[in-house]
DNA sequence: TTGAAAGCGCTAACAT
DNA sequence: ATGTTAGCGCTTTCAA
């Protein structure tokens, strides 16, 4: 029995137990309720007394309260953090993304957790995304984007919005940057350089249904400039320099009047291809040219710097946060679509052609 | 009365309340502990006969029941999610780290969320990681690694492993990669080259007290060579492209004889130097050699190649997870230390010396 | 083998 | 102006 006290005793002086409202109540001398009305500053619905408040105050401080997270979401039945689904942060592209939205979402008083969901995994991999951990989730990347999971989620109450994609559900808001546009600017420019055979190198080939992909932009820029488009000189690859590499050496070896430019999906693509173009003794943009997409900060550390498509990304995950928090406030079960304009960038990637294509 | 029961009506109808173990409980005929019981499939406790598992498995299915997490996480006092710290995710470095956390922890039944907080920025800007929203943290970053913020949160209960720092708390526990031998590695090897002044361009010149930064192992390497410790060679700058090439301007502006090489902090300022590099017309590495630290993919990509130091990054990653899972589930309150060994990955930014300094 | 009841920490009706 | 009470959804004694 005295064993048994002492190890309980032990036991609690090592258990650190968070304090609670109720201690910080019993420590000011007043009820919970009044804990958490000065707590949480409902003036309108009570008027606290000035003394009665201070004491509470205080006694917060001294035991180093904070309130219970687990506790207040299943009264409140919200959690007041959303979740940033990524397939990868490998790729500093989302690094902007996500501070604008981080920024965004604390202004409206939410916490953002990151949570990397790499192609192909499922969803329910995250045990985080299920049960109502977060009020809302914004979605990154095709495969994400476009899996059954999410209207699951939806259907569950979670608030939804993706990004550079279009949902079949209405409820799920849309926030992009204009991928066509940028296909345009960047294949238009290569076009005035006087390049004629254009080339694309580009991570997956699955043009958006509604025609708003890069490629249409590259295709309607090609008709634009009079030139037809092979397929030949559309190289699907995998998502990263060393499949920007591999891109290159599979367009340079199709058939046909060799590609003298290419069109590059992303920007860490583009430096995989400037270093295999090095590598052929290729000398960019003399013999051939390219321009990326994303305008990372790499493009201007490149050799020669890289002529991109400079994309909003600090907006875009901004507006993402704002478009997520209005739905999950307001309840609104038909989504926000937005899209955001690009510029091009350009560089030292993409001179004058200085011969015309024989 | 009659209308506010079609009231009551709409809004369920509207609200899509997700289906509790209530809800299951009442579907299957059978009483809540008995659904909980079947779900947490809790053999050993309680037996439950087939028939009746099978009926509470179906009704679950069903409604496609989720447990909510903060009820759950509530009532057991432990939310089965880790948060990661990082200062910032525009550094592909954080990228394997994350990734082999996030596998090490899903192993063990942990979630994992990326909360990016910048230098400087305060640690309870994230209200997610007080009140027990979580159950540890892995942080990364010097400033997130000193902040006050992370003896408070040890002392509330909140388990804690820092990347790449020590802390005077022991119950925080340490994973880190070997710096100073990666710093010795590289400088050694500039040395090994015919390098007489070799600098190094650097993020922060805070030494670790423990003498086990990567300018511990630079000084190490040169007193061998028989080198002296020139201060005017070592560069503090940003931590990113640009800063690397801003850093390369000031070491060639030093006073007295010019480096001819120089070791620096990160795979991302080296890929900067190398920009500067070429802009001024240095060739590389036969009027200047670079060794950089990380590993980082974009290495294999530059011009030249860049030698680096190859940090395990995924081990990392992985070790920090388990030690911290460890942690917490323990509860113990002294932490672990762990070091992992680096190696020299020789590519082109660094040949052999063709003229000997001077 | 199963169920009833309590309680995790919090907020919000509803008293007083 | 403040306190009492109930209940969010879950797991877990304890009882049957």
């Amino acid at each position: 029995m005295l064993q048994r006290d002492m190890t309980d005793l032990t036991t609690q002086s090592e258990t650190k137990r968070a304090p609670t409202s109720a201690d910080v109540a019993r420590l000011a001398g007043v009820s919970q309720t009044t804990v958490s009305q000065v707590l949480n500053g409902k003036a309108g619905v009570a008027r606290i007394a000035s003394e009665t408040r201070d004491k509470v105050l205080e006694a917060a401080r001294q035991l180093g309260y904070t309130p219970n997270h687990a506790a207040r979401s299943l009264r409140e039945r919200r959690t007041k953090l959303i979740a940033l689904i990524l397939p990868t942060i490998d790729n500093p592209y989302f690094s902007d993304v996500v501070n604008a939205a981080q920024e965004a979402a604390r202004e409206a008083g939410y916490a953002v957790a990151v949570i990397p969901i790499r192609a192909g995994e499922e969803f329910r991999v995250s045990t985080f995304l299920q049960g109502a951990a977060c009020d809302g989730i914004i979605v990154a990347g095709h495969d994400n984007c476009s899996s059954p999971e999410l209207q699951i989620l939806r259907a569950r109450g979670l608030a939804v919005a993706v990004l550079q994609e279009r949902s079949p559900d209405p409820a799920i808001s849309s926030v992009s940057v204009d991928l066509a546009e940028g296909g345009y600017l960047a294949t238009h420019h290569l076009a005035g350089l006087g390049h004629r055979r254009i080339g694309h190198i580009t991570e997956r080939l699955r043009p958006a249904a509604d025609g708003r992909s890069r490629i249409d932009g590259y295709r309607r820029a090609l008709a634009e400039a009079g030139l037809f488009f092979d397929p030949a000189l559309v190289v699907v690859t995998e998502n990263s320099m060393a499949g920007g590499a591999a891109g290159l050496d599979r367009l340079l070896e199709a058939d046909g009047e060799p590609a003298t430019a290419a069109f590059v999906y992303n920007d860490q693509l583009a430096v995989g291809v400037l270093a295999r173009l090095r590598e052929r003794g290729q000398r960019v943009p003399e013999d051939f040219a390219v321009v990326g997409f994303d305008g990372l900060a790499i493009g201007a550390f490149t050799a020669p710097p890289l002529t991109t498509v400079d994309s909003p990304r600090g907006a875009l995950g901004r507006l993402a946060a704002e478009t997520l928090i209005r739905a999950i406030e307001t309840g609104a079960d038909v989504g926000e679509t937005h899209r955001l304009p690009v510029r091009l960038e350009v560089r030292g990637s993409c001179g004058a052609r200085e011969r015309p294509a024989p």
